[in-house]
DNA sequence: GCCTCAGGGCCAGTG
DNA sequence: CACTGGCCCTGAGGC
């Protein structure tokens, strides 16, 4: 990936943690996760395509690499990453290169420091998740891997804390999501197990509370259809009342920007942005 | 048949 | 000279 937008959903020809791993069609990967995407679009009238794209470009925008803190550039061997901490463990795992931490194996790997240790650097990609399997023993290049790979992962800061308490609108958002916490400092990625509570992105249920705001009431639509009729008028006959498809256009327009307003997210983005 | 994207390779830069 | 990291090529699988 080299700027363009990334897939939050699971890679394709990745397997979810299954004892037989075997092909999964798109719609019967992640349910819940496509479950959320298919109630937003049915509720928002975009399409899920599009309810994804956002979500990668939420990802790309917020969501540092989980190794060294840098920009991520894409899913590598098992976990979104940088481009360095891809390149890093893909040159220690072929060249088979041991390194021995001299500070008892708790440096800390940031953007400045990460060339300062390569054995907790290595550590930290294994800890977050990166797939030895991942690298290929014959070299081939291209085409997808089919290792088993953990559930799509994002900061605590991002995932509601309904596993652990707090409850959410269950039934707006069904459950079953494959989307974990990001491993806490010192937490090994495991396995997924189906006995695992689900965590709803905040993210995405924030998202999800706003789209109210852009919902028509009963009379809005047979304003909004008087106004199509009216338009239809207009173009046939040129003349119509313009006056109120201005004052019709002008409700739209002002409930669209107060949703986007109310996005999560949107009002870091700099007004000349 | 085209597109996507996660693999690998290359190479200039750095210490 | 070993290592880094950005960029490009490749090709299986999806649409
Ligand atoms: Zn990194
Ligand atoms: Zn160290």
């Amino acid at each position: 990936m080299t700027g363009g937008p990334i897939d939050l959903r699971e890679p394709h020809g990745h397997t979810n943690a299954q004892d037989t791993p075997k092909e999964i069609k798109e719609d019967e990967r992640l349910p819940a996760d496509l479950a959320q995407h298919s109630v937003l679009a049915a509720q928002s009238g975009i399409t899920r395509q599009q309810l994804i794209n956002r979500d990668m470009e939420i990802k790309c925008f917020v969501i540092p690499c989980p190794i060294c803190g840098d920009k991520i550039s894409g899913f590598h061997y098992g976990i979104f990453s940088c481009e360095s901490c891809k390149g890093f463990f893909k040159r220690t795992v072929q060249n088979k290169k041991h390194y021995v931490c001299m500070r008892g194996s708790s440096c800390p790997v940031t953007i400045t420091t990460r060339k300062k240790c390569p054995a907790c650097r290595f550590d930290r990609c294994l800890r977050k998740g990166m797939k030895l399997e991942a690298i290929r023993e014959d070299r081939t290049r291209g085409g997808r891997s089919t290792y088993q790979c953990a559930p799509y992962t994002l900061p605590p800061s991002l995932v509601s804390p309904s596993s652990s308490g707090i409850s959410l609108d269950q039934g707006r958002i069904s459950d079953g999501a494959s989307v974990k916490s990001e491993p806490q400092e010192g937490e090994d990625v495991k396995p997924s197990s189906s006995k695992d509570k689900p965590a709803i992105p905040i993210l995405l249920q924030q998202i999800h509370d706003v789209e109210h705001l852009w919902h028509c009431s009963e009379a809005e639509i047979s304003q909004i259809r008087q106004a199509d009729a009216m338009a239809r008028e207009m173009m046939e006959s040129e003349s119509g009342d313009c006056l109120s498809m201005c004052k019709i256009a002008e409700g739209r327009l002002y409930k669209i920007v107060k949703w986007c307003k109310s996005l999560p997210l949107f009002r870091h983005i700099s007004v000349s942005n």
